[in-house]
DNA sequence: CATAATGTTCGTACATTTGCGAATAATTAG
DNA sequence: CTAATTATTCGCAAATGTACGAACATTATG
């Protein structure tokens, strides 16, 4: 009854954004390009992925917009890098989620029952 | 023009599916909980979270088609649990995407062109 | 058996995501 | 200056995601 309201925390809205940026195969293979090749241009991906041009653009700007990549516009060409230390950071967070999701004593099956 | 229809690898397949289940703060706070107290009723879980009944079930669903966590049902109860191989995986999975992002030389201002 | 407790499923509404081609902007090349 | 190159933005359509309450199913309780 204690009618209060209840959102996330930061570090699960963090959470939340990054895996949201890696949430489509094909911004995965973006991230994969680029840490591959350490940049891009826009056209060198376009060549590699299947999907429209236009397409390509909003990826990236998903993936800019959560930070894992950056963009260095010089018309008519556009080069990407990964955002080293935010990539670094992503990958430090996730690390921490998944890492002993139960420290806890176990039943023989590995259950606990709770409250 | 080799018009080879590019599709994605499997593990980015995977990788996207993973981050997919983690892409809403709700599912997040989910698994911290399931992970803090080894397995929760439904019902303990929708008295933390400000959702409604219904949408917890989509998103325990959400997770559970991922194969992040498991449930026991034994009604009128519904007990859910990290699916411990599985989100070992994904923490796995995560790990090798961001570890060593880049392992090539570096320009001085450490970005490379390519192509 | 009737009622309560617990969750899921259904139906609906609304917002967001994804995708494409066309139009646009900005520079380079002829 | 004109045309070509490159990438973004716009407008649209289709699909998916999010959220809720109501209806339903299943078991426990009185």
């Amino acid at each position: 009854m204690s009618a209060e309201i209840k959102k996330f925390t930061e570090r699960q809205e963090e959470i939340a954004n990054f895996a949201n940026a890696l949430a489509h195969p094909v911004r995965v293979a973006i991230l994969d390009l680029l840490a591959s090749k350490a940049c891009c241009y826009h056209g060198d991906m376009a060549d590699e992925l299947p999907i429209a041009n236009s397409t390509l653009s909003q990826h990236l700007k998903v993936l800019k917009d959560a930070g894992l990549i950056q963009g260095e516009i010089s018309p008519p060409k556009t080069k990407y890098c990964i955002h080293r230390d935010n990539y670094k950071k992503a990958g430090e967070i996730f690390s921490f989620f998944f890492e002993n999701p139960l420290e806890t004593t176990f039943s023989e099956e590995g259950i606990i029952l709770c409250s």
